[in-house]
DNA sequence: GCGAGCCTCCCCCGCACGGGGGAGACGATC
DNA sequence: GATCGTCTCCCCCGTGCGGGGGAGGCTCGC
């Protein structure tokens, strides 16, 4: 009997590359995929994989409180491999403070990936924050703006207010948002400032920059 | 007969990855991988792929370095599109001065991605942000990797204003920006309308999204 | 010397933006 | 039925923003 895993990454190559890497193996076997946490959990309910692949860095909701989230909501929860670009000891702190089980950078071979879920498969944790500090070292740590993301992802954003910023955040104006969303400019205003203010930005420039900043949206 | 496609990346993962995405096209084939870039230039020599796609931070030989490489020494060298995790304005200036042909994030989509190889193979340039795209067909170029440098370059962004973009794209009103500098406000606002006229914004909210996409600025 | 480009500062002007209120309609929840 | 949250729309009001001009000082290179 195979060991199932879910990935959940918002990058459709890591997905790819996991999931290539993992279904070299007899006994392992991918049976999902999630692009933000917010999806992990009605996925973990359906499929019930043993083992979660996690991304720290996504959108709507970041591995950390997805993992949170799942221990907290799901009877006989899987176990979570948080995976990750490159770390710093927070995130492998507040990974395994939030209850994951091991702790893997996304630059190990796929020998090491493969054993890795293996281990955690069979209820041993794994974490080597040696090897993460150093490579921290090595390639500069970018950190990453975590206040502003922490923002957003706790402001608490109405559907239509998301909505809204993310036609902000393309550059378009009162009335053109008005116009997409076929509704008065004065609507747009109200959530344009419900926005402002679960933001904490001034105006709708900032709001944008913590968009980016928290990778409510992508560039490119 | 095939696009051929040479895979550079230090990460195996995200070589898999690109393999799977890539080869799931009947028109492209992966002929090669290297993990540094100073396996580039003798594989290249052997292989003769029409792309080369090559990550910016690597052991040994980075991108950067390794596609000045490549276009120094090989005859009849192939395009390389830039491959990268994070977006970061030195690294689209001097991958482009460098001779790349493109630029690609690796959270874009597959098809995204494909999309790409596709286009460097027929010679075209390609920056992933649409904004870019269409300052190079306003700046006239014709495409080709010289177009892709000019364009960044000749958007003519003085120093001055610049910084005045970089100021604008962490938030700051006129008036912020004008004590930061220690100048007048009616200095700033000429300073603003020549970054929105040249890079075709028409408020600086767009600017700073243009700022973004391009990877003038960088989240995090 | 002279122009070109850049940085600096100034004027007028229209308007989109954002703050601060309020309010009706609807569905979900209790 | 009452309450809450969301979405919708409205008012007034001040101002920061951006367009369209112009102009002086400075350092370049021709």
């Amino acid at each position: 009997m195979p060991v199932t895993v879910l990935l959940v990454d918002d990058e459709p190559l890591v997905r790819a590359g996991l999931r290539a890497v993992l279904e070299a193996q007899p006994d392992i076997e991918v049976v999902g995929e999630a692009a933000d946490g917010a999806a992990v959990i009605p996925l973990v309910r359906r499929l019930r994989p043993d083992v979660v692949a996690m991304d720290v860095r996504m959108p709507l909701l970041d591995g950390i409180e997805a993992t949170r989230a799942l221990l907290r909501t799901v009877d006989d929860p899987p176990r979570i491999l948080v995976v990750t670009t490159f770390e710093n000891d927070e995130y492998v702190y507040e990974a395994l403070r939030a209850g994951a089980d091991g702790f893997l950078l996304k630059r190990a071979r796929p020998a090491e990936i493969v054993h890795a879920v293996r281990l955690i498969a069979e209820g041993e944790s794994l974490l080597f924050p040696a090897s993460v500090r150093q490579l921290a070292a090595e390639y500069g740590d970018t950190g990453g703006n975590r206040a502003a993301r922490a923002v957003l992802e706790r402001a608490g954003l109405t559907e239509r207010e998301a909505e809204v910023l993310r036609l902000m955040a393309r550059g378009l104006s009162n009335a053109e948002i008005a116009a997409r969303l076929v509704v008065g400019t004065e609507t747009v205003k109200s959530h344009v400032s419900a926005v402002l203010a679960k933001l904490g930005a001034r105006d709708r420039t900032q709001a944008v920059i913590a968009a980016y900043e928290s990778g409510f949206v992508a560039p490119g």
